[in-house]
DNA sequence: ACTCTTTCCATTGACGCCCATGTAATACCA
DNA sequence: TGGTATTACATGGGCGTCAATGGAAAGAGT
């Protein structure tokens, strides 16, 4: 499946909508599908979001666990429970629930960051703390793989 | 895969674009892609790209943590979302967002220079220090490699 | 009838696409 | 071997298209 990747900060108008970037809706098109599959980040101040195959992906993570567990009640109701499928007008744009904007802090802002298999909306701010923290994150994590030697390194840098 | 060696100082327009140097397109596309991918360099001011290969490479060291972890997350967010798919036009040339310019402190010129799977994007200034202070190293460890009976001698030749 | 929501239209600015020029490297020919 | 023609590449500019965004019109629900 496609990827999504890079960032695009766009505004919310008075009426709470939202343009999609359009690299996305083209991926999510393709996907076969045309709306968005959005829900709080379940660790985070933001919104996760994708299309189908994001669905087919957490309906199967589920299907993991034990049926009739209190684990996957619990696992699918937070992650249906509160999810939301937006449907994109001829435009491009969705429409941001109150709910969802008050989980992620989203205010006239939103940043639609790209994270593979799906891509996240970020209130700008609390973005720029994450990326920030997850750079420190990604150097360590590069310093153990080197360890344990993996091919998948980024050389040229002698890491300091 | 093919090799991208050398360095090549190209500039950068009025509009943002700029020219990517013959060989390293030429790779790309038997590379089976028409898009650059690329991302601030963790540890440098630099930019690294590449193409289809490099994607692949990441992919493969995000799919090697364990799904849904934190840790996971936190990482496609630092690769995937500082990265860039940058279109080629017919004319071989790219533009380059602001983002990744401010990261490399890159102007109105750039320098192309080939390391090996994938290559760097640098503000000139930033390569001359940053070759200096990598001329120091390797002078330091040339004994070592030496005596390791390492076939890496002559280094130093990337020069202009 | 009024409000809230959804659909449609208009503006603006960025980007993609095309062509033109200058230059350096290479090939070709005398 | 020297000189010329040709090609490939970097670079600059013009123009059309598309995306983001704001506002107006049309429909649904109360």
């Amino acid at each position: 499946m496609e990827r999504f990747v890079s960032s695009y900060t766009n505004r919310i108008d008075t009426k709470g909508r939202v343009s999609i970037p359009a690299p996305f809706r083209a991926i999510l098109t393709r996907d076969g599908y045309e709306g968005v599959f959005c829900y709080p980040s379940l660790d985070q101040e933001t919104l996760d979001a994708g299309g189908q195959s994001l669905i087919a992906e957490i309906q199967d993570l589920l299907e993991d666990l034990p049926p009739y567990s209190d684990e996957r009640d619990e696992l699918s109701l937070a992650l249906f429970g509160d999810s939301e499928i937006l449907k994109i007008d001829q435009d491009g744009r969705v429409i941001l629930p109150e709910r969802l904007r008050h989980h992620a802090g989203i205010d006239n802002q939103v940043c639609f960051v790209g994270v593979g298999h799906k891509f996240q909306l970020w209130a700008p701010e609390k973005l720029e703390a994450r990326r920030k923290a997850a750079r420190e994150r990604v150097r360590e994590h590069r310093n153990l793989l080197r360890a344990r030697g993996a091919s998948a390194e980024t050389p040229g840098s002698t890491g300091s």
